[in-house]
Formats: C-alpha cells, structure tokens, sequence
RNA sequence: GGGAGCAUAGCUCAGUUGGUUUAGAGCAUCUCGUUUACACCGAGAGGGUCCGCGGUUCGAGCCCGUGUGCUCCCA
C-alpha cells in the first residue's frame, strides 16, 4: 500500500471483518453463561441483541490493532459481513443459486459439534491422534447353539445403531454366515450378515458392525445394502431411547460403563489399546460425531471448474506458486459444501417450511406469499439456521465495492477486479477458492490478480497462533514495548515468503536497535550541519564516497523494486537494512566524517542528508513511523514522505561501484592484519603499498589512513624491510609498526591463503583442460573461468613473493 | 490410505531458466576496543561432506530416481 502510494498510484485496500459464526457465537454463549443467562432461555432477537453487544465491544479491536501497527488503509470503507446491504446480498444469492438450482437440500452425513450443537464442515474438523481401545464384542447368531460372530470397534456404544454385520465375501472364516442373521447383545436386535468387498480382511476380526447412522463409511455402505438407518443419539450427543439402558448419558461417558455391562452380558471378548485418529472441532475442541441431518448444500462441481482453470493459467498468480498444486488437488475433487450451521449469529437462511414440509426460498414472508401463491394463508415457519460464515465472506471483494447491492456503480467498475489479495495459506480452500468461485459467478470476472500467501505465525512450541487458542502475542503490549516500527519489523524480517514464522521476540529487538541506529545517524548529522564549510573544492575522497553511495543506492533500489515486485518482503527489508546499517553508517558515513573539530564542506553534507532521505523513503513501507519523523527532522520538507514520489532510478556506474567494494576489502584485510598482529587500535602505522596503479589508492588515500589508522601511505616498488605484508588481488601492503612482528602467524597465514588460492586454481585448470567442457560451455562462461585462472595466478605469484620476503 | 511441501552454519532462513572466484545473511558464539553518532555500539574472526545413496551433464545446493526424517492438507 505505502509503496504502491509513493508510486503514485492510487491503492486502496478495504479494512474489515467477517461476523466469524461459529466462534463468535460460542463466545457469546460463554459471556452470557457467566452472567447466568443460557442460550435456551432467551428468544432469537434476545440473543442477537447480546451477540451485536459483543461484536460492537471486541468486533473492532483487530482494526484498532492494524491501526497501532500503522496499516495504511481506507478506513472510511470499513465493511462487516453483516453490514445491512452486505446481509442482504447475502441472502440474494442464496436465492438465486437456489433458483439456478445450485443449493439444495439434502440429507448427508455430516460432522456434529455436539457442544455447539451445530454441523461443521470438513474443514472445521481437525484430527487427531488419539489413544483408546479396541472393544472384541461377540454377537449371538440367529443360530441353534451358541455360536458367535465377534466384531471389533473403538466405539461399543454405537452398537444400538448396528443394523447388519459385514463381512469380505472371500473370508473363508465368515463365508457360512452370509445371509444368516445375528442379535445385537442387551437389546437382541436381530440383524443381518451382509458381505461387501469393502471390508479389510487383516482389519480387527474381518468382520464389520455396520452402523449407518454414525459412521460415514457406514452409512455409505447402508445406501448400498438398502440398510435401516437407527440414530442412538440426541443432539447434544447424549443416547436416546435407541439405548434404553443408558437414556440421556453422554456417549463417551456409556463408552466407559458399556464394556462392564456386556461382560456381564457375556458378549465381550477383550480390550486392547489401540491409537486411532479422532476428529475434533476447530472452535469447541468437542469431539466430532459422524450424524445424519438435513443440511442446505451447495453443488461445488460447476462453479469449480472455471476457478481451477484461472489459477492454473496464472490469469490469477499464487505467490509462492507452490500453492497452485494444493489448490488444484483440492479444486479437482471437490465435494458439495454445507452451507447451514445451526446457529443464530449470521445471515437466517431464507427458507420458508409449511406444515407438510414444503419448502419456500424466498428473501422474506411477503415475497413467499407473492412469489408462491399457494402458500397464502398457510402457516409458514423460517428455517433456524444460520449460513456458513464464508457464505457471505466469498462475495468480499465484490459487496465491499457494493457490486451487488448496486451493481455496475463507479467504484465496482474501478476497482474491480482488484490486484492483490494477501491471505493465509490454510484459507486457500475456505476463501480463497470461493471467492475466484463467486468471482466468476457474479461478475464474470476473476476477483484479484496476485494472490500473496503469508506464512503462519506459529508460537515457541510450534502451535499455530489462533483468536479462539488464545496463544497470540499482546501486540499492543509489544507495540508499547518495542514500538510498532521494530514489531513491524520484527515481524517482516522473519517472514520468508509462504513459509511460516516461529514468533521469537528477538528480531524484534534487532527492530528496536535499528531504531536506535537511524536516530544516532540523524543525531549525526544534525551534529554536521552548524559545521559546515563552503569554501574549497569537495576533497577528493569525499567526492568518491559520494560517487559510490550514489551508485550502491541506485543499484539497491532497483533490487528492492524487484524483489518487492515478487512479494520478497524479508528479502527487501533485509537488503534495506543492510544498505543503511553496513553501507551508508559503517562505510559512507566513516568515509565523509571531517576530523575533529573540522568542517564538513557543505556540498558533502547536502549530499549525505539527500542520500539518507532517499534511504528513508526506501524504508518507508516497511517502518513509516521513524521514517517520517526523521525526514522532518533532517531539513524543512515540502510534503510528508508518505505521499513522496519514488524518484527514477539513476543509472548505476559498476565501475566506481566496484571500486568501493575494493576500498572495502583492502580496509577489512589490513584491519584483520592489525588485530591478528595484535596492533592495538592506537597505534598508528605507516603503509607502503606495492601496485600498478598508484591513482587508485592516491584518490582514496584519505579514507583508507583514516580506516586504518596510517600516519602515512607510500608507495613503492620494492619490498619493505620488517613489515608486515598482506596480499590482496596483485597488489602487496607493508604495514610498519612500532613493535614486533610475528613472523611466525603471518606466515601461517600466508600459506593457509596459499593452499586455498592453489586448490581453487587446480579446480579451475582441471575444467579448462577438459575438452567437453571448452566444447559444450556458453563461450561467456569459458571467459570468466579464464580470467579466475589468470586472478589466481596472479594471487599466488604475490602470495609467494611475500612468503619470500618473509 | 491419498496428496502436497520441506531438509543448506548452533538457531531462523536466502540462494530467481544448472556455470558471478571450492555457498550467503541476520541472530547467537569468540577475540579486540570505551577514537568526539551509536555498547540498543565499533572492528575482526571462527563456524557448512548444502539429509544419505544412485543417476543425468563438460559442470549439480539447484534437474531425475531412491531411501530416511519432519510438516501440512484430505480421508
């Protein structure tokens, strides 16, 4: 956003929130439990009132976050899912899907939330491991004697639903039993012995207590052998009169007395521990029952197709594109979605029921009478239930712009479809999808362009950070803490596009110190301006820290532009940071810096506050607060740094570009050789250099005696006489101190560079020989591995030249 | 059971059509240092059989196969 502003374009990006169903109701609950009142008690419209109370104390608090982290967004166009117009879209194309014959209504197994007493979709479901126990449970058969047919299940309390035993028609143990017929012990339902090839022979005892109502694969298996269906549990997942023994137990509490009973019966076999996956829901952590209901249903197959093929073609592009293979595996076997929830906080499904069970889908009562003449006078009642939340959340991009409360109106047309969308990689399928869906379905468009997938911000422990976990960060106490700045900072830099992000409060002081550091380099400079000289030419020196800063700035920005370009955010930050830290404080910045009490010359500081706004504005996107601060502070400005234009690029000069880099290295390399000849940092050197060219070192001879603390440079032609020596590139370096040389590491030194320098040599001449190679190698490349041979030639030749002045 | 992804320095990760000097960064570690922006600092250093094995290629961290370990999604 901050970026593109500063492009001069004109970003918008809508600040919002989904009314969240599930979860928020669930809150609600919570909050009126505490106070006493149960859901039961109150009337729909009672409800409601606490759950808008709710929402209007804690709906915004996201926003005001985003707000604190200086989000730059309109917020003028704040948008709720339940927002009056919003709602009523919504509940328009329930209907019309209805009408096109998309939704339907179907009865289907479905995952139920026995504390929420709502269905959940697939994706709510989360499994996982559990320990239990495998139950052997004997069944009578329908047979003179006392023959059995044992069965296993982790579930005994699900025999009352049994209504057939299965068996693989090839077991040779079962194969005398099909057709035959068994009793359900306690109750002695007699049911029959079926045989589908479904069953796994090696699974348990081979043989498989159907239970159509409470199983998936069951009730499947049911449909095929035109089975009874015997629900055995309430909604709140206690046993019904299916049961008789246990009415009104919860069914994991019967679990635990059963076993005892049918010991007592004399149909249990054994227990054995057994590990199996178990589905719990996402919001309540209640485990998830297998149960048949009625549920509206949206038919998925033709609405996916043309969503599959946009990604696919990259008309819409996943950043990181690894994404496109999950969602195509998703998109191509997609299954119908269930869209009702039973709940009371979200958009009333719009259907009318009369006495017979007829259904009307119309927006209200009166459009029920008009549109359906027969219903007049009949009594009519609305259905309960809710729609999923992300029934009203995949039409965002489109009801935000008002697209189908007033169709075709200015902003749609603008915006519409919009460029990027940043989400989390786990909602690909919830809205993502759906929205390309929706998309393509209403405005015979694609929704957005780019689609950036963020990582997910996961704790110490690994666990993913979630609203309803309660394991989130205080971002306002860290904001308060470190500043939103270094949270903002702390955050992007370890943020590695599409892959997730262990929360470790660290980087964000790394944020906080780089704080620390723009101020100290402001403070710097603020220090220079009363000093300033205009009399003279720049110093040579200083002219070429400026040439260079210039050049290294200008390259950076261009890769920044592209990183940025691709979503490389950490990579761009990283890099931003690096070229202020490293670039212009610990090179440039030393570099420039007059001796004591000297001025600086004026042109020299103009330049250098010009260099560190335009670093500023570089950094902007990523810490807009300091930036802004600080480009007021430096000089009286024109317009805030916000809304500045990104100036073009200027050409970048590599050869005075490479030149730094050379100054950096003959700097770090005699530094390195003062430390490790144990020089103390005071103490002054004289330096003779040895080279071909002279005008190099002489047009930065300042820089270099000021870095490394020379009283004086020199140079020469011949080796100078107890020194210590470094060779860098073809050229050597006497470093003349006032006390003892050690000899002895500087040689070790020199030999250890020695062994490298001919090892890499080797590598390069054993490709060079070979004649595939000079055959088959891009002409360029075989270029650049001759002049790495002739570089390390020249390397060697001076590293043994010193070894022998040694 | 089906699918996808990941494995590079102690940690978190870059490494963009295979060739930019026998691999880079930040943090952490070690050494030296309080020189007039900054100890939330400066200067420097050490640290890697790029998960194992096999293959393609003149050339592999990158491509292919395979094994192992981990993560996620869907049953």
């Amino acid at each position: 956003m901050r970026r593109a502003r500063m492009q001069v374009m004109n970003p918008c990006c809508v600040p919002g929130t989904d009314h969240a169903s599930i979860a928020t109701e669930a809150k609600v609950v919570a909050m009126l439990r505490e106070r006493g009142i149960a859901k039961s008690s109150l009337s729909r419209e009672e409800f409601l009132s606490y759950a808008w109370e709710w929402k209007e104390k804690y709906g915004g608090i996201i926003l005001q976050q985003l707000r604190k982290m200086g989000c730059s967004l309109d917020w003028e166009r704040t948008s709720f899912t339940m927002d009056p117009d919003y709602y009523e879209t919504v509940i328009k194309v329930f209907i019309d899907l209805y009408k096109k014959g998309k939704i339907y209504r179907g009865k289907r197994m479905i995952n139920w939330d026995v504390k929420a007493k709502t269905a959940l979709s697939d994706e709510e479901v989360i499994h996982k491991e559990v320990n239990g126990k495998m139950y052997h449970i004997r069944y009578k058969l329908d047979l003179p004697g006392e023959e059995y047919i044992t069965i296993a299940t982790v579930r005994p309390e699900t025999i009352f639903g049994d209504t057939a035993i299965c068996v693989h028609p090839k077991d040779p143990r079962y194969t005398h039993l099909v057709g035959k017929h068994a009793f359900v012990p306690m109750i002695n339902r007699r049911i029959p012995i079926i045989a589908d090839d479904y069953i796994e022979i090696e699974f348990g005892t081979g043989a498989l207590k159907v239970t159509p109502a409470h199983d998936i694969n069951d009730f499947q298996l049911g449909q095929k052998h035109g089975l009874e269906v015997i629900d055995t549990m309430n909604d709140d997942g206690t046993m019904n009169d299916a049961a008789p023994m246990y009415i009104g137990k919860d069914r994991i509490e019967v679990r635990k007395i059963i076993a005892a009973d049918l010991e007592v019966a004399g149909n249990l076999v054994k227990i054995e521990d057994y590990v199996n996956q178990v589905g719990f829901s996402e919001r309540t952590d209640a485990i998830v029952e297998p149960r048949l209901s009625l549920q509206w249903w949206v038919d998925m197959k033709q609405l996916a197709e043309p969503a599959l093929e946009k990604v696919m073609s990259d008309e819409i592009h996943f950043h990181p594109a690894k994404f496109k293979n999950v969602y195509r595996h998703w998109m191509e076997n997609i299954k119908d979605w269930c869209i009702s929830r039973q709940l009371w906080w979200g958009h009333r499904i719009p259907a009318w029921y009369d006495k017979e069970g007829n259904v009307y889908v119309e927006a209200s009562l009166e459009k029920v009478y008009t549109t359906y003449p027969e219903t007049v006078g009949k009594e009519l009642y609305q259905d309960a239930d809710c729609l999923d939340t992300w029934f009203s959340s995949w039409l965002w991009p489109i009801e935000v712009f008002k697209g189908m409360s007033n169709p075709n109106n200015a902003e749609i047309n603008y915006y519409y479809p919009t460029s990027t969308l940043v989400t989390a990689p786990e909602i690909i399928f919830f809205w993502v999808a759906r929205m390309i869906m929706a998309g393509e379905e209403y405005m015979g468009k694609i929704p957005v362009k780019d689609v950036y997938f963020t990582g997910i911000v996961r704790d110490k422990q690994g666990r993913k950070m979630s609203k309803s976990l309660g394991n989130s960060p205080d971002l306002l106490g860290l904001i308060d803490q470190y500043g939103a700045d270094a949270v903002r900072f702390g955050i992007m830099i370890a943020s590695p596009a599409g892959n997730d992000l262990l929360f470790d409060e660290s980087t964000l002081e790394q944020g906080r110190n780089f704080n620390s550091k723009l101020w100290n380099a402001t403070k710097l400079l603020k220090m220079w301006e009363p000093r300033q000289s205009k009399e003279g030419a720049i110093p040579e020196d200083a002219a070429f820290a400026m040439d260079w800063f210039q050049a290294k700035l200008s390259a950076t920005q261009i890769e920044v532009g592209e990183m940025l370009k691709t979503f490389r955010l950490s990579e761009a930050l990283k890099t931003i940071y690096g070229l202020i830290w490293d670039d212009y404080c610990s090179w440039y910045l030393e570099w420039i810096k007059p001796g004591f009490e000297q001025p600086i010359h004026a042109t020299v500081f103009e330049k250098s506050i010009e260099f560190y706004d335009a670093l500023l504005q570089l950094l902007h996107p990523f810490m807009p607060f300091i930036t802004e601060e600080i480009h007021h502070t430096l000089k009286t400005q024109t317009e805030d740094l916000c809304v500045k234009e990104l100036v073009p690029f200027e050409k970048v000069d590599e050869a005075v570009l490479h030149a730094g880099l050379l100054l950096k290295n003959v700097i770090s390399t005699l530094r390195d050789a003062r430390n490790k000849n144990q020089i103390k940092p005071k103490d002054a050197i004289d330096l003779h250099i040895q080279s071909d060219n002279n005008a190099a070192y002489q047009r930065i001879q300042n820089i270099l005696a000021k870095q490394i603390n020379a009283k004086t440079i020199a140079y020469t032609n011949a080796a100078i006489g107890s020194s210590i020596v470094v060779a860098l590139e073809k050229d050597k370096f006497y470093l003349v101190a006032d006390q003892a040389i050690d000899t002895v590491s500087l040689k070790e030194n020199l030999l250890k560079d020695l062994a490298h320098q001919k090892g890499f040599l080797e590598s390069v001449e054993k490709k060079l020989a070979n004649e595939k190679f000079v055959q088959n190698a891009k002409p360029e490349v075989i270029v650049i591995e001759q002049k790495k041979k002739a570089d390390a030639l020249a390397r060697i030749q001076t590293i043994e030249e010193s070894l022998a002045q040694l």
